[in-house]
DNA sequence: AATGCCGGGCA
DNA sequence: TGCCCGGCATT
């Protein structure tokens, strides 16, 4: 049955190469359209039994005989009208000896062919109807070809369209300044290639190298590394809605205007429920011993660096990345502390504004280990400005994250105030040079462990991010430091049941952490 | 109540 | 070191 198919297969749609019909004798290269038996249609030129309709490189239907074509292995669409051709054509195998089968296709052959096609093929006995149908399949395939490149423009057309609405309300957004930043961004790749750590560089300051992670807080298992597979899952889903499922658009017309959508969804959509809040400020706070100077830019805190501390006074060509070591980007919640985070910082407070704030995601603290920078001081505790001792818990509000290029860095849990009820602006202050602690006031605070590397897009790669989620809570620090965050993916024992026992892990199977089924 | 897993005990 | 389990935290 498979052989039978193939051959079906393999002659019509099939290249072929016939002797011209120009008389020259010169080959030409055609696509068979149908092939018709010359006692039922004696009209046919063709000497033989079988005559082959073979649509022309120039356009042309040409009907040739079996000895005047060999076919070629190639399938190739249809382009062209084969309207007249089709009516009386049945299908025939490319050798004698199959071409008059007319028994051969059986009905399970052909609507395993056709599964969609509403006819009832196999009460036709007759193999022309049959083979019509399969014609007309063919025809149809071929066909749509042309209204599908036609649609696709169309659709693409209208993905610019709404892109460039997409575009306007978000660049006029007072909250939204970052999408047009993603616009170059898709031209480049996935802009979910930013990982964790891809640097946006907002068109109105791309000298300063502005920079917004857009990545999710919990994108941790692909801390700075580019997933292709992520986006491409993405990706589909809203293709595929947006184009109407057309298949084999031209890429390079259409990417742009899907990253654009597939952005704006991922803005506002959420696809991926939990991978994508981001409601969060971006901060770069100085490490150096008794700065705790935070910028809103990588630019800026490495110009801090190189020049205040390393007493650099090169551009950032010159450098050696060094900066990377003694700044720390705090990702943090916007939800209820914008407002008192906006007075961290001191040079670009305005160019930060409150990303797109769908309500608080769930909340990984990513926490930045600063063992690593020289003399930490942050170690010891800020004195809270509300009075309230650093371990008081208030109601909760928000959460954040504190990325770092270099995870060692960091080692000190760097606790954030997180203003809620009282003294939302005062409680986060940098002010206290000394250290840049924060106590916590909220519940679990998941910081991560995130590659800064502005520098990553201009040509530094060295930077590796790593991800560290240690959550640590105000209530039970000393516990909660220790003991692992719960994992949320299915574990051994829910896999497999506890009368699979055998089958868990090891770590299971001990009541250890789960080796199998990791988070 | 179920689940995940840390800490600790035992061989 | 491998194994097991009490007990706690989390859901």
């Amino acid at each position: 049955m498979h052989t039978r198919r193939l051959v079906k297969r393999s002659i019509l749609g099939s290249r072929v190469y016939a002797t011209s019909p120009t008389g020259d004798g010169a080959p030409v290269t055609g696509v068979v359209q149908a092939v018709k038996q010359e006692n039922r249609d004696a009209s046919a030129a063709g000497p033989r039994r079988s005559v082959y309709t073979v649509l022309l490189q120039d356009g042309s239907l040409k009907e040739f005989s079996e000895e005047e074509i060999a076919a070629g292995s190639n399938h190739t669409a249809a382009k062209g009208p084969l309207k007249s051709s089709l009516k009386q054509s049945s299908s025939n195998g490319v050798s004698d000896g199959h071409k008059l089968e007319s028994g051969c296709w059986s009905p399970e052959a052909v609507e395993e062919q056709r599964p969609v096609d509403g006819k009832r093929v196999s009460r036709d006995p007759d193999a022309r109807s049959v083979s019509l149908l399969e014609q007309k399949r063919k025809v149809v395939s071929s066909s749509i070809d042309v209204p599908h490149a036609r649609r696709s423009e169309e659709e693409v057309d209208m993905d610019k369209v709404t892109a460039a609405m997409v575009l306007t309300s978000l660049s006029t957004s007072p909250l939204v300044r970052s999408p047009p930043v993603k616009v170059s961004e898709g031209l480049s790749g996935s802009w979910k290639d930013n990982g964790s750590a891809g640097p946006f560089t907002p068109s109105s300051n791309s000298s300063s190298g502005g920079y917004w992670s857009w990545s999710a807080p919990s994108d941790q298992s692909n801390p700075s590394t580019p997933s292709p597979p992520l986006s491409a899952d993405s990706f589909k889903p809203f293709r595929v809605p947006s184009v109407g499922g057309v298949g084999s658009n031209p890429p390079g017309v259409e990417d742009p205007s899907l990253d654009e959508q597939d952005g704006s969804s991922l803005l506002f959509d959420e696809p991926i429920p939990r991978k994508r809040k981001n409601s969060m400020k971006v901060m770069f706070k100085c490490l150096w011993k008794n700065c705790g100077k935070v910028l809103s830019t990588t630019a800026g805190i490495q110009r801090h660096i190189r020049t205040i501390h390393l007493g650099r006074n090169c551009d950032s060509d010159c450098s050696d990345g060094e900066e990377d070591f003694y700044y720390t980007e705090i990702k943090l919640n916007t939800d209820s502390v914008a407002d008192g985070l906006s007075s961290l910082s001191p040079v670009s407070s305005s160019v930060i504004s409150p990303p797109p704030p769908p309500p608080s995601p769930l909340a990984p603290l990513n926490h930045q280990p600063d063992s690593h920078r020289p003399a930490h001081p942050s170690d010891s505790k800020e004195p809270h400005p509300g009075g309230t001792t650093p371990l008081s818990r208030s109601a909760p509000s928000a959460l954040y994250l504190i990325h770092t290029d270099h995870a060692y860095q960091a080692t000190a849990p760097v606790s954030i105030p997180s203003s809620s009820s009282n003294s939302s602006s005062t409680s986060f202050t940098p002010t206290n040079s000394s250290s840049f602690s924060i106590s916590w006031q909220s519940p679990p605070v998941t910081f991560t462990g995130n590659t800064v590397s502005p520098t990553k897009s201009q040509g530094f790669g060295e930077q590796r991010s790593q991800t560290i989620a240690v959550l640590s809570s105000p209530p039970r620090a000393t516990t909660a430091l220790s003991r692992k965050v719960r994992g949320e993916g299915k574990k051994c024992r829910k896999v497999y049941g506890m009368e699979n026992r055998d089958m868990w892990c090891t770590a299971c199977r001990w009541k250890k952490a789960c080796q199998r089924f990791t988070d």
